[in-house]
DNA sequence: TCATATATGTCAATGTTACTGACGTATTTG
DNA sequence: CAAATACGTCAGTAACATTGACATATATGA
């Protein structure tokens, strides 16, 4: 195999060979099996799942959000929104109010409550971030939001602050 | 808000602060979802799924993995890998065979049909990270590295090289 | 104004991935 | 031999996603 460097020991810092991107690809997936966790495990309570958390926690970063922007991030069918989304406001966690100027747009908030879980959500999500920014650095910190800004569609990558 | 540094204009750099933690919320959320969307469009034709892929993934990885081992690392149910694996058999993309030592044990192994599509798909998603890590540049990638390890649980760090 | 486009909601049918909990069997190990 | 381990399998359930068609209200451009 080509994944030991020569004389060194360990997997080769070429940032472009075969075991350096297979070693992201796991990072990739481990690292986000464990942070989706965090929010899994509450979100039983209420019954909701991974779905009903993106929707919260979209529409509590951009609230007044329009259905069909809501759809252009989670990249998802609008049938597939529609019935996580009839769930929240059901249950009283979003709630929904036409747009004044344009009245085809539906305009998204959420409700006190789903603003309490949503935060309670992120917080947890939020102290395994930080703890592994401390872990790692500044420096490094910078070198995660980089590349992962480089990983997402250039067509979304505005879709993230500090561009 | 507290979202703009005094006279900056930009995002906080602190990374403790929360700006900067939902924005390594969302940049986790967008990457992977266009990470994964690579593969998921390949699967299709052959009529499998994300789960599949894990599967084929790292039995191509780790060639011989036992049935539970596979498990430790996907983290899902037996009963969630039994259909897909017995799916990936049937259809010819694994094969299992017991172990010699410890009979009670399956090895799993790609056939070498599969062994293609693992390469296939794997080369699709290595465009990506190698296009993001030529685009970051190698103090970012190094970065990068670190934070993701730092993010998953302590016990499964040892899943990626390089520790 | 009229035709077209847009925004949203809703229907039916379907598929993938996941879960819990229980049980059976073969095999290894103390 | 008893207990633990590895694996497979049963039944039932649910979350999340898909495609495609259709309805309605509203906005907009020719």
């Amino acid at each position: 195999m080509d994944q030991v460097a020569p004389g060194t020991g360990r997997v080769s810092d070429d940032p472009s060979d075969e075991a350096t991107l297979r070693r992201a690809i796991e990072l990739l997936f481990f690292a986000y099996r464990d942070f989706t966790d965090d929010a899994d495990a509450m979100l039983v309570r209420y019954g909701f799942g991974r779905a009903h958390h993106r929707a919260i926690y979209f529409v509590g970063r951009y609230p007044g959000i329009s259905v069909g922007e809501l759809l252009a991030i989670l990249k998802i069918t609008k049938q597939s929104l529609a019935r996580v989304l009839s769930e929240l406001i059901r249950e009283g966690f979003i709630d929904q109010r036409t747009d004044a100027a344009d009245r085809r747009r539906r305009r998204l908030f959420l409700t006190p409550e789903a603003e309490a879980l949503e935060r309670s959500l992120t917080q947890r999500q939020s102290r395994r971030i930080a703890a592994a920014f401390a872990e790692a650095g500044d420096d490094a910190t910078r070198g995660f939001t980089t590349v992962l800004r480089a990983i997402i569609n250039p067509e979304d990558r505005h879709r993230v602050p500090d561009d």
